[in-house]
DNA sequence: TTCCTAGGGTCAGAAAAACTGAGTCGTCAT
DNA sequence: ATGACGACTCAGTTTTTCTGACCCTAGGAA
């Protein structure tokens, strides 16, 4: 014998993962976002599969795909499927490196809000590293390797503190705002993922003046916070995000009146951590900075 | 906001199924076998992995390797993340093709003992397509998409039949051996991965006569029948592989002496097949066709 | 109606991953 | 001491995966 043809591949992993999420999901640009490539990638994964199973796995409407009786029998078992395997990946990032605490949080949390306490974390818990990364949707921590995420959500469970806003600017601009109708003719600064914010702090603050905000849009808000300080215009600001320039005095708030919106600041993980192991002790000194 | 760097790409399914199979089967070049791929690849992966990690996953003796304490605690939470995900796949399979049954088996057996039961098979069983693969070690069938293995094996669950080896030939040569030891004298074809074979039976046939038999080898057992049946020589024929041509009459066996050995022909699934399906019929009909 | 938008699909080309093949080394068993 | 075994290396190649720019369709908004 030892006549080996290359064995027939089995269906690829990649495939079966991006076929699971899109399921799981509901469809393809979903799936996109979740693993991180484009529609057309899934779109390719998903085809591969069928063909190679000879059957279809979604049925293709205009306004999206919807699973075929197949997909809907087989589905389950693949999520259950790549739970294990996340859960096993991330099991294994925790005993290879334990003393790590991986952290998912939005690029403007991280720059105002998290970054300045580091150094007191830091100090707290020396013998615990801390990594911070940056992205715009929170990821589905069944799958993604981070401990812990950080983001504005609804959900109140976690909740570090509401979500407030109110104008803000430098001290030397503020002399020129005495009431909020004064900020028809100022700069009014705003962040392009939160393109609401002015709008909503003006219906309650100038009821009725249909108040359209003129101004610089930034898609970094960070970016927004420093143009701010150096004087360019008026921000509306999130407190949790501006808190630190306002203790300093870099910059104040004009006007008495704050919106509380129907979000917060929220810490969770996927599964309570181990308390007391350092993910626990993280999430519980992060929590009590407020 | 709107910055998305490309996300941190997760640990990559194809290493972590590599770490999987060479800690579950204790060696890199037995995951490479059952991956289908060269050792080479499987260190690569393995690598790879351990440098993400930043943490040794095997310890490196100069025989070999063994899994590190690191790689000890995870690997049970691996071995049933990709048991479950083989599981789903096989699912989806059956989901996909009802009708289909997946025979993994030798290429020889495929030629000379399952090819010659084909029609009848059909004939029973119409409804049911057979797909046959061959290769030279029985899969893993908890991984790989089959549904019934087919090979020479020594546990005693599932055997066909067992293992019978003696001479034969064609008859026109048969004229020319009267005795076990006329063959010294005799071309004795063999076949390379059972290069023991003539060892074996010349061991009882001709107690303390030190038989070397002398022959081509080959490397395919189908081949060798082949010239056997064309007059090449003498074969140490296996039963259930020469049964069909010794009943046609284009092979005889020379002498009576037969050794049995400890193996068999053996048909085995991964768990027992839901009764009544189609891979129970197939099975079911295979076993009652000895 | 007519636009606009949210999904998908397609394709060629590019990038990244995976794999091979041939050669090396160090030990174990013969 | 010699061969077998198992792992490692590395250059080069193959395969997979992904992107980017395009198209298409239907539903909802203007």
């Amino acid at each position: 014998m030892a006549v080996s043809p290359p064995r027939p591949k089995d269906l690829p992993l990649t495939a079966l993962r991006a076929f699971e999420a899109a399921a799981r999901l509901g469809g393809f640009s979903a799936a996109a976002a979740e693993l991180g490539v484009t529609p057309g990638a899934v779109t390719a994964h998903v085809k591969t599969l069928e063909t190679a199973l000879g059957a279809a796995l979604f049925d293709r409407t205009t306004r999206g795909v919807r699973l075929t009786a197949l997909g809907r029998r087989v589905l389950p078992e693949f999520v259950a499927a790549f739970d294990a395997l996340g859960a096993a990946v991330r099991t294994l990032r925790r005993e290879a490196a334990p003393r790590t605490v991986h952290i998912a949080t939005l690029p403007s949390i991280a720059q105002l809000w998290l970054s300045p306490r580091l150094p007191a974390l830091r100090a707290a818990a020396p013998e615990i590293a801390i990594s911070i990364t940056a992205m715009e949707t929170p990821p589905n921590l069944k799958r993604a390797p981070y401990d812990l995420s950080l983001f504005y959500d609804a959900a109140p469970a976690g909740r570090i503190e509401d979500d407030v806003i109110f104008p803000v600017c430098a001290p030397a601009l503020a002399a020129r705002l005495a009431r909020p109708e004064d900020l028809v003719d100022a700069s009014c600064l705003s962040d392009a993922t939160w393109s609401d914010d002015w709008a909503t702090w003006a219906a309650e603050a100038m009821p009725g003046a249909a108040f359209v905000p003129r101004g610089p849009v930034f898609s970094l808000y960070a970016l927004a916070v420093e143009e701010t300080v150096n004087g360019a215009g008026v921000l509306i600001g999130h407190q949790a995000l501006v808190a630190a320039h306002l203790r300093r005095g870099d910059l104040v708030a004009p006007f008495d009146r704050r919106v509380r919106l129907d979000r917060g600041l929220r810490l969770w993980s996927d599964r309570p951590p181990r308390p007391g192991g350092p993910a626990d002790r993280v999430a519980r000194w992060l929590e009590d900075s407020r």
